[in-house]
DNA sequence: ATTGTATGAGACAAAGAGGTCTCATAAGGG
DNA sequence: CCCTTATGAGACCTCTTTGTCTCATACAAT
Protein backbone atom coordinates (compact mmCIF):
# COMPACT_ATOMS: atom_id res chain seq x y z
CA UNK A 1 0.00 0.00 0.00
CA UNK A 2 2.98 2.71 1.31
CA UNK A 3 4.81 3.70 -1.58
CA UNK A 4 7.92 2.92 0.74
CA UNK A 5 6.81 -0.54 2.00
CA UNK A 6 9.04 -2.86 1.41
CA UNK A 7 8.67 -6.81 1.20
CA UNK A 8 10.00 -8.34 4.39
CA UNK A 9 10.34 -5.31 6.42
CA UNK A 10 8.25 -5.41 9.73
CA UNK A 11 5.46 -3.50 9.86
CA UNK A 12 5.30 -2.73 13.34
CA UNK A 13 7.91 -0.84 13.64
CA UNK A 14 6.68 0.86 10.15
CA UNK A 15 3.44 2.05 11.88
CA UNK A 16 5.12 3.01 15.43
CA UNK A 17 7.76 5.23 13.02
CA UNK A 18 4.37 6.90 12.03
CA UNK A 19 2.40 7.09 15.36
CA UNK A 20 5.16 8.94 16.87
CA UNK A 21 4.94 11.14 14.15
CA UNK A 22 1.41 11.86 14.31
CA UNK A 23 1.79 13.15 17.80
CA UNK A 24 4.98 14.68 17.37
CA UNK A 25 4.51 17.23 14.62
CA UNK A 26 0.77 17.99 15.65
CA UNK A 27 2.70 19.69 18.79
CA UNK A 28 6.01 20.64 16.76
CA UNK A 29 6.26 20.59 12.85
CA UNK A 30 9.65 20.80 13.01
CA UNK A 31 10.71 18.07 15.07
CA UNK A 32 13.73 15.98 13.78
CA UNK A 33 13.42 12.38 12.30
CA UNK A 34 15.78 11.41 15.28
CA UNK A 35 13.03 12.60 17.44
CA UNK A 36 10.28 10.92 15.40
CA UNK A 37 12.77 7.67 16.00
CA UNK A 38 13.41 8.29 19.77
CA UNK A 39 9.61 8.63 20.36
CA UNK A 40 9.02 5.35 18.30
CA UNK A 41 11.36 3.76 20.19
CA UNK A 42 13.45 2.73 16.75
CA UNK A 43 16.82 3.42 15.61
CA UNK A 44 17.41 5.82 13.45
CA UNK A 45 18.28 3.55 10.38
CA UNK A 46 15.60 1.93 10.56
CA UNK A 47 13.46 4.73 10.08
CA UNK A 48 15.15 5.73 6.80
CA UNK A 49 14.97 1.76 6.09
CA UNK A 50 10.93 1.88 5.95
CA UNK A 51 11.01 6.03 4.65
CA UNK A 52 13.35 7.38 1.67
CA UNK A 53 13.01 10.61 3.51
CA UNK A 54 11.40 13.21 5.41
CA UNK A 55 8.82 13.93 2.66
CA UNK A 56 8.27 10.11 2.08
CA UNK A 57 7.24 10.07 5.89
CA UNK A 58 5.30 13.19 5.44
CA UNK A 59 3.25 12.21 2.67
CA UNK A 60 2.65 8.60 4.60
CA UNK A 61 1.46 10.50 7.97
CA UNK A 62 -0.95 12.67 5.82
CA UNK A 63 -2.41 9.06 4.00
CA UNK A 64 -2.87 7.27 7.41
CA UNK A 65 -4.34 10.30 8.74
CA UNK A 66 -7.29 10.73 5.77
CA UNK A 67 -7.51 7.06 6.01
CA UNK A 68 -8.68 6.94 9.50
CA UNK A 69 -10.58 10.11 9.52
CA UNK A 70 -12.34 8.79 6.83
CA UNK A 71 -12.96 5.43 8.16
CA UNK A 72 -14.00 7.28 11.61
CA UNK A 73 -16.50 9.31 9.72
CA UNK A 74 -17.71 6.06 7.58
CA UNK A 75 -18.60 3.95 10.80
CA UNK A 76 -20.05 6.83 12.46
CA UNK A 77 -22.26 8.88 9.52
CA UNK A 78 -25.33 7.61 8.43
CA UNK A 79 -25.61 8.73 4.64
CA UNK A 80 -29.33 8.22 5.14
CA UNK A 81 -29.79 10.34 8.00
CA UNK A 82 -30.78 14.32 8.20
CA UNK A 83 -27.98 16.85 7.87
CA UNK A 84 -28.10 17.89 11.44
CA UNK A 85 -27.70 14.63 12.39
CA UNK A 86 -24.87 14.19 10.26
CA UNK A 87 -23.13 16.95 11.54
CA UNK A 88 -22.94 15.58 15.06
CA UNK A 89 -22.07 12.43 14.69
CA UNK A 90 -19.18 13.86 12.49
CA UNK A 91 -18.00 15.99 15.52
CA UNK A 92 -18.45 12.76 17.77
CA UNK A 93 -16.18 10.85 15.56
CA UNK A 94 -13.59 13.15 14.06
CA UNK A 95 -12.89 15.32 17.57
CA UNK A 96 -10.87 12.90 18.86
CA UNK A 97 -8.55 12.37 16.30
CA UNK A 98 -7.91 15.62 16.67
CA UNK A 99 -4.14 15.37 16.18
CA UNK A 100 -4.73 13.84 12.78
CA UNK A 101 -6.60 16.51 11.96
CA UNK A 102 -4.94 19.58 13.45
CA UNK A 103 -1.74 17.71 11.29
CA UNK A 104 -3.54 17.55 7.92
CA UNK A 105 -4.51 21.26 9.09
CA UNK A 106 -0.93 22.75 8.90
CA UNK A 107 0.73 20.61 6.28
CA UNK A 108 0.62 21.40 2.61
CA UNK A 109 1.20 17.96 1.42
CA UNK A 110 2.52 17.16 -1.42
CA UNK A 111 1.82 13.58 -2.83
CA UNK A 112 -0.72 13.64 -5.18
CA UNK A 113 -3.63 11.02 -3.55
CA UNK A 114 -3.20 12.66 -0.38
CA UNK A 115 -3.85 16.23 -1.62
CA UNK A 116 -6.86 14.00 -3.33
CA UNK A 117 -8.02 12.78 -0.06
CA UNK A 118 -8.03 16.28 1.25
CA UNK A 119 -9.64 17.57 -1.40
CA UNK A 120 -12.15 14.74 -0.98
CA UNK A 121 -12.36 15.60 2.63
CA UNK A 122 -13.33 18.98 2.11
CA UNK A 123 -16.09 18.05 -0.71
CA UNK A 124 -17.60 15.88 1.90
CA UNK A 125 -18.07 19.23 4.08
CA UNK A 126 -19.19 20.76 1.31
CA UNK A 127 -21.81 18.58 0.59
CA UNK A 128 -23.04 18.24 4.00
CA UNK A 129 -23.39 22.01 4.53
CA UNK A 130 -25.29 22.37 1.45
CA UNK A 131 -27.76 19.80 2.98
CA UNK A 132 -27.98 21.70 5.95
CA UNK A 133 -28.94 25.10 4.32
CA UNK A 134 -30.88 22.92 2.08
CA UNK A 135 -32.78 21.48 5.23
CA UNK A 136 -33.07 24.88 7.05
CA UNK A 137 -30.16 23.99 9.46
CA UNK A 138 -28.19 26.97 8.41
CA UNK A 139 -28.81 30.52 7.10
CA UNK A 140 -29.21 31.16 3.77
CA UNK A 141 -27.39 34.36 3.68
CA UNK A 142 -23.66 32.95 5.32
CA UNK A 143 -21.01 32.41 2.92
CA UNK A 144 -20.60 28.14 2.78
CA UNK A 145 -16.78 29.05 2.85
CA UNK A 146 -17.68 30.58 5.90
CA UNK A 147 -19.48 27.61 7.54
CA UNK A 148 -16.80 24.98 6.41
CA UNK A 149 -14.09 26.84 7.62
CA UNK A 150 -15.96 27.40 10.67
CA UNK A 151 -16.23 23.25 11.34
CA UNK A 152 -13.17 23.04 10.56
CA UNK A 153 -11.96 25.23 13.29
CA UNK A 154 -14.26 23.97 15.40
CA UNK A 155 -13.13 20.51 15.34
CA UNK A 156 -9.61 21.70 16.10
CA UNK A 157 -11.00 23.95 19.22
CA UNK A 158 -12.68 20.81 20.72
CA UNK A 159 -9.72 18.48 20.82
CA UNK A 160 -7.19 21.06 21.75
CA UNK A 161 -9.85 21.54 24.91
CA UNK A 162 -10.31 18.25 25.86
CA UNK A 163 -6.86 17.49 25.62
CA UNK A 164 -6.51 20.17 28.11
CA UNK A 165 -9.27 18.83 30.14
CA UNK A 166 -11.35 22.37 30.05
CA UNK A 167 -14.60 20.52 28.09
CA UNK A 168 -15.59 16.77 29.18
CA UNK A 169 -15.00 14.48 25.63
CA UNK A 170 -18.37 13.50 26.41
CA UNK A 171 -19.76 17.49 25.74
CA UNK A 172 -17.43 18.52 23.13
CA UNK A 173 -19.38 17.19 20.02
CA UNK A 174 -22.85 18.23 21.15
CA UNK A 175 -21.27 21.55 22.12
CA UNK A 176 -19.66 21.95 18.41
CA UNK A 177 -23.30 21.37 17.21
CA UNK A 178 -24.86 24.34 19.38
CA UNK A 179 -21.72 26.46 19.01
CA UNK A 180 -22.19 26.04 15.24
CA UNK A 181 -25.97 26.17 14.80
CA UNK A 182 -27.69 28.27 17.37
CA UNK A 183 -24.67 30.02 18.85
CA UNK A 184 -23.17 30.41 22.48
CA UNK A 185 -26.17 33.58 22.94
CA UNK A 186 -28.18 33.79 26.03
CA UNK A 187 -31.60 34.08 23.91
CA UNK A 188 -31.98 31.19 22.67
CA UNK B 1 13.17 49.69 24.61
CA UNK B 2 14.02 46.55 22.99
CA UNK B 3 16.30 44.51 24.69
CA UNK B 4 18.56 44.21 21.82
CA UNK B 5 18.42 47.83 21.15
CA UNK B 6 22.06 49.41 20.88
CA UNK B 7 22.34 53.00 20.60
CA UNK B 8 23.41 54.02 16.90
CA UNK B 9 21.74 51.63 15.45
CA UNK B 10 19.63 52.95 12.40
CA UNK B 11 16.56 52.08 14.02
CA UNK B 12 14.80 51.96 10.33
CA UNK B 13 16.39 48.61 9.78
CA UNK B 14 15.57 47.04 12.94
CA UNK B 15 12.11 48.20 11.76
CA UNK B 16 12.12 46.53 8.44
CA UNK B 17 13.74 43.12 9.79
CA UNK B 18 10.65 43.17 12.54
CA UNK B 19 8.06 43.52 10.08
CA UNK B 20 9.83 40.77 7.72
CA UNK B 21 9.54 38.42 10.29
CA UNK B 22 5.78 38.60 11.23
CA UNK B 23 5.03 38.24 8.17
CA UNK B 24 7.36 35.82 7.27
CA UNK B 25 6.77 33.37 10.25
CA UNK B 26 3.03 33.74 10.25
CA UNK B 27 3.46 32.00 7.36
CA UNK B 28 6.16 29.59 7.28
CA UNK B 29 7.33 29.46 10.66
CA UNK B 30 10.53 27.57 10.04
CA UNK B 31 11.93 30.41 7.55
CA UNK B 32 15.12 31.02 8.15
CA UNK B 33 17.14 34.22 9.62
CA UNK B 34 18.77 34.89 5.74
CA UNK B 35 14.89 34.24 4.40
CA UNK B 36 14.16 37.18 6.93
CA UNK B 37 17.16 39.61 6.28
CA UNK B 38 16.54 39.36 2.27
CA UNK B 39 12.98 39.93 2.73
CA UNK B 40 13.56 42.77 4.81
CA UNK B 41 15.87 44.24 2.36
CA UNK B 42 18.78 44.07 4.47
CA UNK B 43 22.23 42.00 5.30
CA UNK B 44 22.07 39.34 7.03
CA UNK B 45 25.13 40.69 9.50
CA UNK B 46 22.94 43.49 10.20
CA UNK B 47 20.26 41.17 11.47
CA UNK B 48 22.89 39.73 13.99
CA UNK B 49 23.73 43.39 14.64
CA UNK B 50 20.62 44.37 16.11
CA UNK B 51 19.48 40.41 17.83
CA UNK B 52 21.47 38.33 19.20
CA UNK B 53 20.23 35.52 17.84
CA UNK B 54 16.97 34.23 16.73
CA UNK B 55 15.30 33.60 20.16
CA UNK B 56 15.82 36.84 20.65
CA UNK B 57 14.35 38.48 17.26
CA UNK B 58 11.51 35.78 17.86
CA UNK B 59 10.82 38.02 21.44
CA UNK B 60 10.75 41.07 19.94
CA UNK B 61 8.36 40.06 17.37
CA UNK B 62 6.10 38.24 20.08
CA UNK B 63 6.60 41.74 22.25
CA UNK B 64 5.87 43.85 19.25
CA UNK B 65 2.72 42.24 17.95
CA UNK B 66 1.18 42.09 21.61
CA UNK B 67 1.71 45.58 21.94
CA UNK B 68 0.07 46.45 18.62
CA UNK B 69 -2.72 44.54 19.24
CA UNK B 70 -3.10 46.12 22.73
CA UNK B 71 -2.64 49.34 21.00
CA UNK B 72 -5.44 48.28 18.11
CA UNK B 73 -7.71 47.16 20.64
CA UNK B 74 -7.40 50.10 23.33
CA UNK B 75 -8.05 52.46 20.55
CA UNK B 76 -11.40 50.95 19.19
CA UNK B 77 -13.13 49.31 22.31
CA UNK B 78 -14.78 52.04 23.97
CA UNK B 79 -14.35 49.95 27.84
CA UNK B 80 -17.10 51.59 28.83
CA UNK B 81 -19.66 50.50 26.54
CA UNK B 82 -21.89 47.46 26.57
CA UNK B 83 -19.81 43.75 26.70
CA UNK B 84 -21.40 42.63 23.06
CA UNK B 85 -20.16 46.13 21.67
CA UNK B 86 -16.65 46.22 23.22
CA UNK B 87 -17.38 42.72 21.65
CA UNK B 88 -17.79 43.81 18.16
CA UNK B 89 -15.34 46.98 18.40
CA UNK B 90 -12.27 44.13 19.66
CA UNK B 91 -13.31 41.64 16.51
CA UNK B 92 -12.75 45.30 14.26
CA UNK B 93 -9.38 45.98 15.96
CA UNK B 94 -8.06 42.66 16.03
CA UNK B 95 -9.07 40.97 12.43
CA UNK B 96 -7.18 43.05 10.30
CA UNK B 97 -4.03 42.11 12.69
CA UNK B 98 -4.82 38.43 11.79
CA UNK B 99 -1.06 37.70 11.11
CA UNK B 100 0.32 38.86 14.51
CA UNK B 101 -2.28 37.18 16.10
CA UNK B 102 -1.86 34.02 14.48
CA UNK B 103 2.11 34.15 15.02
CA UNK B 104 1.14 34.55 18.55
CA UNK B 105 -0.99 32.03 18.48
CA UNK B 106 1.71 29.40 17.29
CA UNK B 107 5.12 30.75 18.96
CA UNK B 108 5.03 29.57 22.68
CA UNK B 109 7.40 32.70 23.67
CA UNK B 110 10.17 32.44 25.97
CA UNK B 111 10.56 35.90 27.22
CA UNK B 112 9.06 36.26 30.51
CA UNK B 113 7.74 39.85 29.18
CA UNK B 114 6.05 38.78 26.08
CA UNK B 115 4.72 35.43 27.98
CA UNK B 116 3.07 38.28 30.88
CA UNK B 117 1.54 40.16 27.90
CA UNK B 118 -0.22 37.23 26.50
CA UNK B 119 -1.42 36.26 29.58
CA UNK B 120 -2.97 40.05 30.07
CA UNK B 121 -4.59 39.43 26.67
CA UNK B 122 -6.09 36.07 27.59
CA UNK B 123 -7.23 38.02 30.75
CA UNK B 124 -9.07 40.47 29.26
CA UNK B 125 -10.89 38.26 26.65
CA UNK B 126 -11.75 36.38 29.83
CA UNK B 127 -13.39 39.27 31.38
CA UNK B 128 -15.17 40.04 28.50
CA UNK B 129 -16.75 36.62 28.54
CA UNK B 130 -17.83 37.30 32.29
CA UNK B 131 -19.65 40.78 31.42
CA UNK B 132 -20.97 38.73 28.32
CA UNK B 133 -22.51 35.73 30.55
CA UNK B 134 -22.94 39.10 33.17
CA UNK B 135 -25.53 41.13 30.58
CA UNK B 136 -27.30 37.52 28.97
CA UNK B 137 -25.11 37.75 25.92
CA UNK B 138 -23.66 34.31 26.10
CA UNK B 139 -25.62 31.31 27.98
CA UNK B 140 -24.06 30.59 31.58
CA UNK B 141 -23.96 26.77 30.96
CA UNK B 142 -21.30 27.10 28.46
CA UNK B 143 -17.87 26.48 29.94
CA UNK B 144 -16.04 30.23 29.81
CA UNK B 145 -12.80 28.05 28.43
CA UNK B 146 -14.69 27.16 25.79
CA UNK B 147 -16.19 30.79 24.66
CA UNK B 148 -12.53 32.49 25.01
CA UNK B 149 -11.48 29.61 22.64
CA UNK B 150 -13.70 30.20 20.21
CA UNK B 151 -13.18 34.19 20.42
CA UNK B 152 -9.67 33.09 19.62
CA UNK B 153 -10.16 30.83 16.77
CA UNK B 154 -12.53 33.09 15.04
CA UNK B 155 -10.05 35.95 14.47
CA UNK B 156 -7.88 33.51 13.15
CA UNK B 157 -10.39 32.20 10.75
CA UNK B 158 -11.73 35.56 10.05
CA UNK B 159 -8.02 37.00 9.17
CA UNK B 160 -7.54 33.67 6.82
CA UNK B 161 -11.03 34.19 4.82
CA UNK B 162 -10.19 37.48 4.25
CA UNK B 163 -6.84 37.07 3.32
CA UNK B 164 -8.24 33.97 0.85
CA UNK B 165 -10.64 36.81 -0.90
CA UNK B 166 -13.58 34.43 0.58
CA UNK B 167 -15.09 36.74 3.43
CA UNK B 168 -15.04 40.82 2.68
CA UNK B 169 -13.26 42.74 4.83
CA UNK B 170 -15.84 44.54 6.01
CA UNK B 171 -18.17 41.55 6.99
CA UNK B 172 -15.74 39.52 8.91
CA UNK B 173 -16.20 41.34 12.24
CA UNK B 174 -19.82 41.48 12.24
CA UNK B 175 -19.84 37.58 10.91
CA UNK B 176 -17.59 36.56 13.31
CA UNK B 177 -20.12 38.62 16.15
CA UNK B 178 -22.74 36.28 14.60
CA UNK B 179 -20.96 33.11 14.59
CA UNK B 180 -20.24 33.26 18.09
CA UNK B 181 -23.54 34.60 19.57
CA UNK B 182 -26.46 33.62 17.70
CA UNK B 183 -24.89 31.19 15.37
CA UNK B 184 -25.34 30.10 11.97
CA UNK B 185 -28.68 28.35 12.31
CA UNK B 186 -31.50 29.37 10.12
CA UNK B 187 -33.59 29.72 12.69
CA UNK B 188 -33.37 33.05 14.18
C1' DA C 1 34.96 68.16 3.32
C1' DT C 2 35.71 65.04 7.10
C1' DT C 3 34.81 62.19 10.66
C1' DG C 4 31.53 58.88 13.15
C1' DT C 5 29.36 54.86 12.34
C1' DA C 6 25.88 51.84 10.40
C1' DT C 7 25.70 48.96 6.63
C1' DG C 8 26.50 45.15 2.85
C1' DA C 9 29.16 41.64 1.15
C1' DG C 10 31.64 37.89 1.84
C1' DA C 11 34.77 34.56 4.21
C1' DC C 12 34.82 31.46 7.97
C1' DA C 13 33.69 28.10 11.64
C1' DA C 14 30.49 25.51 14.54
C1' DA C 15 26.32 22.95 15.09
C1' DG C 16 22.54 20.29 13.59
C1' DA C 17 19.81 17.59 10.41
C1' DG C 18 19.31 14.51 6.58
C1' DG C 19 20.99 10.58 4.40
C1' DT C 20 24.09 6.34 3.49
C1' DC C 21 26.78 2.50 4.84
C1' DT C 22 28.65 -1.37 7.67
C1' DC C 23 28.50 -4.78 11.06
C1' DA C 24 27.12 -7.33 14.99
C1' DT C 25 22.87 -8.96 16.96
C1' DA C 26 18.24 -10.28 17.85
C1' DA C 27 14.04 -12.07 16.17
C1' DG C 28 11.07 -15.10 13.52
C1' DG C 29 9.84 -18.78 10.32
C1' DG C 30 11.06 -23.13 8.36
C1' DC D 1 17.73 -25.75 15.56
C1' DC D 2 19.26 -22.99 11.71
C1' DC D 3 18.96 -19.58 8.40
C1' DT D 4 17.14 -15.57 6.72
C1' DT D 5 16.52 -10.85 7.59
C1' DA D 6 15.06 -6.74 10.06
C1' DT D 7 17.04 -4.09 13.45
C1' DG D 8 20.24 -0.94 16.47
C1' DA D 9 24.34 1.38 16.99
C1' DG D 10 27.47 4.05 15.22
C1' DA D 11 30.76 6.07 11.73
C1' DC D 12 30.78 9.09 8.01
C1' DC D 13 29.47 12.59 4.59
C1' DT D 14 26.86 16.63 2.88
C1' DC D 15 24.12 20.56 3.21
C1' DT D 16 21.80 24.15 5.62
C1' DT D 17 21.56 27.34 9.25
C1' DT D 18 23.45 30.06 12.67
C1' DG D 19 26.75 33.08 14.40
C1' DT D 20 31.26 35.81 14.11
C1' DC D 21 34.55 38.60 11.96
C1' DT D 22 36.69 41.79 8.59
C1' DC D 23 36.81 45.33 5.34
C1' DA D 24 35.36 48.55 2.00
C1' DT D 25 31.55 51.76 1.33
C1' DA D 26 27.71 54.81 1.92
C1' DC D 27 25.57 57.98 4.79
C1' DA D 28 24.81 61.71 8.13
C1' DA D 29 26.04 65.37 11.09
C1' DT D 30 29.15 68.84 12.08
Amino acid sequence: MGPDRQAGLRPTARRAIVDAAIRLWAVNPGASLSEVALRAGVGRATLHRHFHGREALLDEVARICLEEMREAVGDTVNPHAGARERLGAMFEAVVPLGDRYSFLHRESVAAEDAAAGYRAQLDWAAALVADLKAEGDIAPDVPSAWVVGQIDQLVWTAWNQVAEGRVAAADAASLCVRTLLEGLGGKR
